[in-house]
DNA sequence: AATTTTATGTCAGCCTTGTTGACATATCTC
DNA sequence: GAGATATGTCAACAAGGCTGACATAAAATT
């Protein structure tokens, strides 16, 4: 039914490059489609799941990024914050103060910089984030199950590479803490 | 800086749980946050490489994700677009409306079924779908040059994975071609 | 042949979550 | 004290999801 066509070939090399160098060349340049759909759909998948819970709380995706981040780093400033989700401090404020004002995380001023405000999540919300991840480890481990043991170290290396290279060494410090040097494998 | 918490176990365990099962069911329930968000920051820098260019078409992410699987399935119907990207009909035909008026897309219709309409991507639409893929590959083979070679089957094996079972036949098909039944490592 | 189902299109309105720009306040730094 | 910094807030807008209702053509069923 559907056409098992390669349009990619078709399109780039329709008679003759002018560039030369077959072989290597050419394969590097052959998209990877294979892991660009693969991340599509794991990602479309991975993220669906805290979305029904999320729902029943009145919380969306965005809230749920906060709330995570939050309840992973309590202190967390709201200038890290944004410099993690990359997005606007209005953006940001939004999903804020609904998580504050349901009690899911709470604010305090700083005490060495008392400008700052240190954001950390309430009993509540360390709950509600718990379950959130709970329920993405379970879909992890399903498949980290079926794999050799070396799978895991080899996957976050992978992801972690896949990171701008301008921001693997600040979020090699988020995911694995700000100690450990961590090598790859 | 940042404190080094893992909120995750004092609240889970705060006193005693009147569950019991210690040791290896534990362990099963810790939150693997470092792949959790991993896949948040690759999957966040993966979809960002394409939008600049987008932006000079006046595209959105909507759109490439559309103009991505009619250009890799000639002839895909507007039904099985739909059960890709698992949004609605009305949203789909949003950004597949522009797609078609700036002539990225063509729609044809169904010979055996006239009911449908078999979408095609342009000389046009091919170029733009190629040069995004590019793009994404390349920052793809960045990560794998530096591991070892069996990390490709590896990291599509996890992704395919991480895909609802239920999906996963119907996302080989798509990923891989309707013939080959591809085993996994 | 008449009826029902299916594939698609379209109008209208709403929600979430991103954006920009402007401006306010408290606090820190120089 | 002046300027920089961290945060908050108002207003308006855009992208891309959603629901619900309704329309049409073609296929499938009875």
């Amino acid at each position: 039914m559907v056409p098992d066509a390669i349009p990619a070939l078709k399109t780039q090399q329709p008679g003759k490059d002018p560039g030369k160098d077959p072989g290597k060349d050419i394969l590097a340049e052959l998209p990877a489609y294979d892991l660009i759909e693969l991340f599509f759909f794991a990602y479309r998948d991975f993220v669906s799941d805290p979305d029904r819970i999320l729902d029943e709380y009145g919380f969306g995706r965005a809230h749920h990024r906060v709330l995570h981040f939050v309840s992973r780093q309590p202190g967390l400033t709201i200038a890290e914050l944004l410099d993690i989700l990359r997005i606007t401090k209005q953006s940001l404020n939004r999903v804020l103060k609904e998580l504050l004002e349901k009690n899911f995380i709470e604010s305090r001023t700083g005490t060495s910089d008392r400008r700052q405000r240190l954001l950390f999540a309430t009993a509540q919300g360390h709950e509600l984030a718990l379950k959130l991840a709970k329920l993405q480890t379970r879909r992890i481990m399903r498949a980290l199950s079926e794999m050799e043991p070396e799978a895991k170290e080899l996957v976050s290396g992978y992801l972690l590479r896949l990171i701008d290279p301008d921001d693997t060494a600040h979020v090699k410090q988020l995911v694995f803490g700000p100690k450990e040097t961590h090598k790859e494998t």
